[in-house]
DNA sequence: TTCCTTTCGTTGCAAATGCAACAGATTTTT
DNA sequence: AAAAATCTGTTGCATTTGCAACGAAAGGAA
């Protein structure tokens, strides 16, 4: 696919950026643009990270051993997603993750040192705009691990649940909706046993707070909620 | 104190810029100084944040109320220390915390945006540098956060104590060091009960872990607390 | 359909943690 | 020094959660 610009222009670094400059601004950063197949390793684990990558199509994945050896999937990245930012910004991290492709994937790399050199007279405009969009991204990462934190700093499970699930409708902007994953999915994000969450949920769907089935989810007494995830 | 130009450039944030670099930038920049007696308030929750500030001397606090009106302090900036960066990075989140002098202190104001236009010819490499120095700063408060997150998402107790340790051993370098605050402050940071900390912190001593006493913690068998840490 | 695999809820029991209360130690204030 | 306030360890008891095992339900594949 060569019309990754207009694609480009759509992803959130590149918000406000018209498909020109994009262009522009890729050919003078000299960012580059790879091919993963499926399964193909793109960053190991231990490297240092040179540049910010920008999933153009596909899905990326950070895995990691666990204790046990087992597989972790720390996070995933689809099409017009940055990975390796936060990595790269630092300077001098080396990667705590591998990351490989989880379908055929076609990733842009950025060069993020470059964006912040000044560039004469070529897109500066541009430039400026993106560097901002960077500096917006990685804020957003941020708050999003300290929601993640707020969640697992809550003393009980229940009210862990009704933060998680108070969230999911901020986001979705209703009281029905379906969250990603399994049950050991949900488990894992909250930071506690599967049976305990069957357990938690079964316990406050006889109470009528909400309705549960698979990862559909319906609220019911949002007040009730907001209550108990004030603790 | 009017010299202060010279402190600046041992910041993180303007390392590697001279002091006559760094004081071209501030004016180009129109960055402001202000003083704040003990205990005023410099940002108030709820606030959009259009500028980071630059502890310059003193000491600044992030507070919160919690859900029973306690206030709770969230966070600590000592001199040459960068905070209210994340808010001004993401351009839309109100602060969630109020930010209040906890002595007298002097702050330097920097619009973070100005800092990502080009500026001419003026201090083109300074200006690198401290874009560059941002990123590594943002970042650097994200992986900590990480950290954080890791430690919380630990199984038990025990482990999170012996990961904790093990941290305080890598920054401090040495098998004995002193953690601030109280047996409280510790007990919040692993998200547990002060009463639990202490019987595990006796339990694990008497194993011969390790000694603690108030602040000061020397480690004996780094190796078990490894093992430990790992789960 | 039928078989097989994955997901899910349930439950009994063990382990970990929260909570409250108290006493000794330590620090700070008067 | 004396008194007051804070910090710390300890302990009994209630609650929460982890763990393991099991069967039912759901979804996919043969």
């Amino acid at each position: 696919m060569d019309d990754y610009l207009f694609h480009l222009t759509r992803s959130a670094l590149f918000a406000g950026v018209s498909e020109a400059d994009a262009a522009a601004l890729c050919d003078s950063l000299r960012c580059r643009r790879a091919f993963y197949p499926k399964g193909s390793v793109i960053l190991r684990r231990g490297e240092y990270v040179e540049r910010a990558g920008l999933v153009l199509s596909g899905v990326v994945q950070a895995e990691r051993n666990g204790a046990d050896g087992a597989l972790r999937i720390v996070a995933r990245h689809g099409a017009l997603e940055l990975f390796g930012d936060m990595l790269t910004a630092s300077g001098i991290r080396k990667s705590p993750v591998d990351v490989v492709a989880a379908e055929d994937t076609e990733v842009l790399f950025l060069p993020l040192s470059e964006l912040m050199r000044d560039g004469g007279s070529v897109c500066c405009e541009a430039r400026m705009r993106m560097r901002l969009n960077l500096l917006s991204q990685l804020s957003e990462k941020y708050w999003a691990l300290n929601e993640q934190l707020e969640l697992l700093r809550a003393p009980t499970l229940r009210t862990r649940l009704a933060r998680r699930l108070l969230a999911a409708r901020r986001t979705r902007e209703s009281d029905s909706f379906t969250l990603p994953g399994t049950r050991e999915t949900l488990a894992a994000e909250l930071g506690v046993n599967r049976s305990a969450l069957s357990r938690e949920l079964g316990k406050m769907m006889r109470e009528g707070l909400f309705t549960a089935r698979r990862g559909h989810f319906v609220l019911h007494d949002v007040a009730e909620l907001e209550r108990l995830a004030a603790q």
